[in-house]
This record gives C-alpha cells, structure tokens and sequence, in this order.
RNA sequence: CGGGGCGUAGCGCAGCACGGUAGCGCGCGUCGUUCGGGACGACGAGGUCCCGGGUUCAAAUCCCGGCGCCCCGACCA
C-alpha cells in the first residue's frame, strides 16, 4: 500500500512494517469509547434512532443477535424449559409488592398513563423486568408440589429508563431473555440458578469465545428482591469488566409477596423458592469490546452472521465470467461446512478486505485468475492476516479446521488478555497501586464481606467494584480493610 | 440529577471574537480510465445554518428563551 490515509504518522515515526490496513475507524488505544462507537455504526451492526437512548439494530447485527439467541434458546430448552409470553405493561399495584425490587427500579420505570386521549385510572409500567406479573400469574397455576417445578423463559424487549445511554452496552430499551423458575425446595432452586449461570458461561466462553468470570455478587450488586445474585463477568480488552449474564437466587420474597403457595406432600402450604436469569443484547457489546482490534470487529465463527466471504478478482469485463464462475463453485463447495458470502458489489479488491475486517468476517476469501490458474484460492485470517494459499480440492476441509481453530484462537487470545489485566493483592497498598492513576487491572485477594469496606474502596479509587467473589477459600485478613477475610474477591472497574 | 462540550449538506467539520454571496473533506450521481490492500479525472446533485422570539436596512454570526445530542460522574443487564 501507499500512505496510511490517516494513520497520522509522520516521516519521523514510520514504523517498518505499516500496517496492511486503512483506519478508518478511531483507534482503539487513543479512544477507546469513540473506537467501540465507530465500530458498531460502521460495521452496521446498530445505530442511533430519534427515540431518546432506543437504539436501531441493523441486519448484520441482528444476524448476529439470532445466532446468539438461537444458541441460548436451545440450550435453555435442552435444560427443560419452555419458552412463553407475558404483557409488556404491568399494571401500579403489581409492582409495588416487593418492597425491595420497586425501591431497586423505581427510578427507571417508564410508565404509560394514557389510552388514547384518557388518562388511566392506574398506570402501567413497561416492564423493567417481568417478576411482578409472573408471580401474579403463576399464583393461579401453582397449587400443589406436583404443579413444580416451573419452569420458563421469555425471550423479549424490556425498558429502563437509564440516564446515559450507550449502543448495546446500555440503552433504554433492550432485548433479552429472562428465565423464571419455582421450586419446592430452596436446594432445588440454588441448583437451578447454578446450572443457568453455567450455561450462560457456556454461551460466553464456548460460542462468544469470551473467558468470564463466574461468582456472586455482593450485597451491593446484588438484584433488588433477591437473595442473592450470580454473574458471568468478562474483562474487555481496556481491562474494563462487564457483567454479561446473570442469575439470581429469589428465596421466597417473590413468592411471599405476591402470596404464591402449593401444598406439599405433607398436605401444608409452603411458598415456593424462585429464580430468575437474564442475558440480553448486551452481550454483544461484551463481545466487540472483548475481541475487536484497531481494524474493527472479530467475530466468533460459531455466531458469526458471515464465517467466509469470498472477494471476486479480475480486470475488465472479459475476465469476470471465467472468475464468477470459480467464484460461485467456492461457494458451493463451501456451503455445507460455513455461513459463505460472495461480495459481488462494484468496488475494488482492497475496499472490500477493509471493509469485511470491520465486520470481523473470520475468513477471506480471494479468488482472481492467478488463483485459477493455479488450481487454488487465498483465504485470509482476520486475527493475523495470514494469507493461505489453499488447493481447491483440500478447500472445504481445511476452511472447517481454520474456522474450529480460530474459533480457540480466539477464546485463548481473550484469555491471555485478561491475565495480563490480572494482579493477585494482599494489601490495601497492592489494591489501590493495581488502580493507581486511573489503571484498569482485575485485583484478585482476599475481602472481609463488609459492604461498607466495598463502599470505601470504591471511593478512594474512584469506581472500583468488586464484580464477584470467587470460590477459592479466603485466607489471611482483607486486602482492602485488613479485618478478617471472609471471601475472596475480584475487583475491576465495570462498565 | 451534577459537571463539561456540541448542534451548519448523508457523515466529519470550518465560518461566528469583527453581522453583508454558506464553504471544505469524505460520501452520493453520471461518464471515462481503473481494479491482487479503501483508485483517479471531468461534470453534477445536495442546506428550514436545532427551534422560537428579539436587535438590525441586513443574523449561521449579536441578545433572550427553549429543545436535542455527546462525554465525565452518581444509578444500572
């Protein structure tokens, strides 16, 4: 290539090798906000609407989305539950049941308080989250042990109104699923909420090829109304957490307050134990935070909306026929083992790599007539931009095991990441040095459970939360406070 | 809700201190040459200068009042 077209260097500082892309995206290590910014509206993955924090998602990001919601919805089903649907408007009374939860979401309940041009007797909330109308519902089906467990999930829009607003990571309205459950026993549903947190971590880890961290929350982070909360947690690549699924442990409060009992085999009346569990699009943030470069998005194959994209080269009208020709054999080849795409638009070789590097295609595929000529195509690795000259007859073979490969690559690469982000700390002086300055690292040491201690390190170091406590067995005294050590923590900032 | 910044062509911006023909880059359209890492030339289309009021012969520019968006905090999946 010629001049970096806005790269910004000078003579002084041409590195030797330039970089065999174009910016046209901020750079991830000048502007990290603005780089995650440019990435989702030129990939067109989303973009901004004129509804105030409501965000559009386009094809490509959708595509996305799908892939992702399918992989969840059958391993939600494969672990016996089914999907329903429940309003979107929950009516004053019901929400104000659990004291707890309506203090939690209060502030960003958005309410509808017209039908037409007349003012309702008793508005209704758009649902922040569905407990409240569950419980009201499943109180009339719940009658004996042999009604449980129950077992559901709704996939579906949910509306908070936040005060700022960002594509993906938080915006007022979002889609997710939410998983609800009851139990006879308080065993069965901390069972439950155990086996949905893992499947969240299969999700992330497995399709997303994104490391997270798996634990419960503190006191402070907890969901409002439950007993407790767990996370999946996942470290993006400025060392920034991002809590990406979770599941909470509801006890009885939810059943209790909207009065939701069966009789056991006993013949007396109990109040079953619940759980919920939610993931939504925000997950998809996590994984453009997680794995992009400076050349945009990388995508998991497993959910890549595009796994292969195949760029056709020739000059002039007499060689396209021979090339499209090749072109659309790659692609039936190829059909059975990946998502293949044929760029057919009328631009050059070199805008279309640019352009499906941000889209973070895994694979490209040149195709022109040396490659014909040679019985054999370039596929193009989007981590290393390798090019491969690979034989047309291995091709289908070989494409399968690079995109298994990259897949791990991937998944190791994030792993890697965030182990250079992680710092073992003892002390309080290790703990505020890891965020000394405004560094991003994930402390890990020993915490005395006290929120008042969570609390204070979060003021001296200016936003740093414990984002969950880890299984290990605590030893030795708080690294934040220095009084006997009950847990053992993760600390990090978090978006 | 507190602090900061910004609203001018689809996008990014200049113009505003000192009022007087609305500009630049990218993108877009047509044609030609190009085509293996974002090509080039020629011609062209595209504007309630965020909105409302005021001052003035004259407002993108000055004054008053709104609205919206972005960033940083607090809150949150």
């Amino acid at each position: 290539m010629s001049e970096g077209k806005g790269a910004g260097a000078t003579e002084a500082d041409v590195p030797e090798r330039e970089p065999e892309y174009v910016e046209f995206i901020r750079r991830k290590s000048d502007d990290f906000a603005g780089w995650y910014n440019d990435v989702v509206r030129k990939a067109e993955l989303a973009d901004y609407t004129p509804v105030r924090g409501c965000m559009v998602i386009r094809p490509y990001g959708w595509a996305l989305w799908e892939n992702i919601r399918d992989a969840l919805d059958r391993m939600i089903k494969d672990t016996g539950h089914s999907n329903m649907y429940f309003p979107l408007l929950i009516p004053e009374s019901l929400l104000l049941k659990e004291a707890e939860h309506v203090e939690g979401f209060a502030p960003e309940v958005a309410w509808v308080t017209h039908g037409g041009s007349s003012k309702l007797e008793e508005r209704l909330a758009i649902r922040p989250t569905s407990e409240t109308i569950i419980g009201t519902l499943y109180r009339k089906w719940i009658r004996s042990h042999r009604d449980l467990p129950v077992l559901i999930n709704q996939w579906a829009n949910v509306m908070r109104w936040e005060m700022r607003t960002r594509l993906f990571l938080r915006t007022a309205e979002f889609l997710w699923q939410e998983g609800h459950t009851f139990h006879a026993t308080d065993e069965e549903a901390t069972e439950e909420a155990d086996k949905m947190l893992e499947v969240y971590r299969i999700l992330a880890e497995e399709w997303l090829a994104m490391p997270v961290l798996k634990g419960r929350k503190t006191e402070e982070e907890k969901f409002p109304g439950a007993d407790y909360t767990m996370s999946i947690e996942a470290l993006m690549s400025d060392g920034k957490a991002l809590q990406s699924g979770t599941s909470h442990h509801l006890g009885q409060n939810f059943t209790r307050a909207y009065d939701i009992t069966f009789t056991d085999r006993e013949n007396t009346r109990q109040f079953p134990y619940g759980t919920s569990w939610g993931l939504s699009t925000r997950i998809i943030g996590a994984l453009i935070m997680c794995h992009g470069d400076d050349a945009g998005l990388i995508m998991p194959p497993r959910v890549a909306p595009i796994q292969v994209v195949i760029i056709p080269i020739f000059r002039g009208d007499e060689q396209k026929p021979t090339v499209m020709r090749a072109v659309y054999e790659v692609r039936d080849a190829l059909k059975s083992v990946a998502r293949v795409h044929v760029d057919e638009r009328d631009e050059k070789p070199g805008y279309k790599y640019n352009d499906w590097e941000l889209r973070g295609v895994p694979l490209r595929i040149e195709l022109g007539p040396r490659d014909i000529e040679a019985g054999h195509v370039v596929v193009v690795d989007r981590l290393d931009r390798e090019k491969h000259q690979v034989p047309l007859d291995r091709l289908a073979d070989r494409v399968e095991t690079m995109l298994t490969e990259f897949q791990a690559r991937l998944f190791d690469r994030a792993l890697r990441l965030r182990e250079s982000f992680l710092v073992e700390v003892a002390t309080r002086d290790e703990l505020l040095e890891a965020f000394a300055d405004g560094r991003n690292s994930l402390a890990h040491g020993p915490w005395c459970g006290d929120s008042a201690c969570e609390l204070e390190v979060k003021e001296a170091t200016r936003g740093v939360t414990i984002r969950v406590l880890s299984a290990a067995a605590p030893q030795g005294d708080c690294a934040a406070c220095g009084q006997t050590a009950r847990a053992v923590a993760y600390w990090a900032r978090a978006y």
